[in-house]
DNA sequence: GCCAACGTTGGC
DNA sequence: GCCAACGTTGGC
């Protein structure tokens, strides 16, 4: 079983939005390092920490597991859709999702902050120097070492 | 709203 | 294949 960190804005998919639909797919990747991990490397029973971006909250808000493996991204094919491509169609989808199910919130987000001063996750995508991966992995020990911060939570900063 | 950092596009 | 211009991401 592999660790991934996927990114959300939470105004538009959040952990709560998530924990009532209990199921969701996650659609809407459209960078290609981030598509070859969920089409090659994400597997069913992964685990994977959901991420707030772009909001007064930053930081990792839950955790989530993943429940079906890469199919076609049909929100590419809608012309209505944000995340319209015209050039993926169903015969030759470009762009792919994964299912994921709620597993638990965390009890606080854990703030950028407090990962950032981690000299454990310095070699974590999300806190290098201008990340924009919205799907990173995350090994065991660097899952371990942000849920050993989570009871302290915003007070850490 | 600002802006740094990065990815993508397209002319050559 | 190079690289400048442009668009996007995302923290602050």
């Amino acid at each position: 079983m592999a660790y991934w960190l996927f990114k959300t804005e939470p105004d538009t998919f959040s952990i709560d939005t998530l924990r009532i639909q209990q199921v969701s797919c996650w659609e809407g990747v459209r960078n290609y390092q981030a598509r070859n991990m969920l089409r090659d490397d994400i597997r069913i029973g992964d685990l994977v920490l959901i991420y707030h971006s772009s909001c007064k909250n930053v930081g990792v808000a839950g955790i989530a597991k993943v429940v079906r493996e890469a199919y076609p991204d049909h929100f590419a094919f809608d012309p209505e859709s944000d995340y319209f491509d015209a050039k993926s169609s169903p015969e030759n989808p470009r762009w792919v999702m994964v299912d994921v199910e709620f597993v638990r919130k965390t009890k606080r987000v854990i703030p950028l902050g407090v990962l950032k001063a981690m000299p454990e996750l310095s070699e974590l995508a999300l806190v290098k120097k201008g990340n924009r991966l919205s799907i990173m992995p995350v090994s065991e020990q660097e899952w371990q070492a942000i849920f050993s911060k989570e009871e302290l939570g915003n007070s850490a900063r």
